[in-house]
DNA sequence: TGACATATTCGGCATATTCCGAATATAATG
DNA sequence: CATTATATTCGGAATATGCCGAATATGTCA
């Protein structure tokens, strides 16, 4: 992607940023995820600074982020120090996050049903660490499938 | 529930809030949200700041938050002013707002794909947005089928 | 090994978020 | 309508978050 980026590349970078922020993603990180989401190949650190019109450091920080949440991965030049930075296919990263947090929350709710100091507070934990497992099993088969149906 | 709470109800308030934050709750609502989870009937303000240990007022925004967000809804108390708040049993409410956010997700990687500069960033773009419009097909049918199983 | 290129860390600053308590608004009743 | 009870708003303070740029660390090559 080169220096002139389009009004339509500028917009979808900050409509990712807009969409990812509130998955908890820091807006550098999720503005760099949109950026080498247009990117068809790896990119330095100095061009993701200077296209995001952000910070060496910053670039780095969020670059390093996005790859611990294996959104991206770090690619290295033969010859020079220097890392660049592309998208993963583990687009799968941020549901699996939800699904974790999901079925900890469930596993809180039938916790919550072993304390409970009423049949009717019981009944309704209950009932939600059920629907919420539903949900994350439910998400988990259509993950399987998926990965099936591209192999 | 009364004044004395037990430490496995302030466990269980305290696991709630740090799940929920991560969904972008503030603190208070969360920890809202956790006791009142817990409450056999809803609950005046001054018995949530006073439990919570938290302003009335502070008590008041979340409250509002959680209603706002239909996960509380509030109660009136016949001849009086006062206002008391207990759960919903809406709790699709947070499933179906990450719903909305993986839709809009897909189709701004369906924009991306017109004004991708190669086929390499169309293509992929393309099968990100499949997949995400197929999870959130999948947690659709999955809230349907559970609804009916309720009914 | 030293020099250079490059990434990362860290302290500081600006801004955002969270909560408190006083001020203000609103609901209920006689 | 006035009074009282109660909820809500708002300004301010404390704390958290995000980013910058200088300092430091690390990788490559001759």
């Amino acid at each position: 992607m080169s220096k002139g980026r389009s009004g339509n590349e500028r917009r979808f970078v900050e409509e990712v940023t807009r969409l990812l922020v509130p998955w908890g993603v820091p807006p550098a990180a999720a503005r760099l995820y949109g950026y080498l989401l247009l990117c068809p190949r790896p990119v330095s650190l100095d061009q993701i600074s200077e296209e995001l019109g952000i910070s060496k450091s910053s670039a780095s920080v969020a670059a390093k982020l996005l790859e611990s949440y294996t959104l991206a991965r770090r690619h290295r030049e033969p010859g020079t120090k220097r890392a660049l930075y592309a998208v993963t296919e583990d687009y799968e990263s941020m549901i699996r996050q939800q699904n974790r947090l999901l079925e900890a929350f469930a596993e809180q709710l039938n916790a919550g049903v072993r304390i409970a100091a009423s049949k009717g507070v019981s009944a309704r934990l209950g009932e939600m660490a059920d629907f919420y497992l539903t949900l994350r099993s439910a998400m988990e088969d259509a993950m399987r499938r998926w990965k099936r149906s591209r192999a």
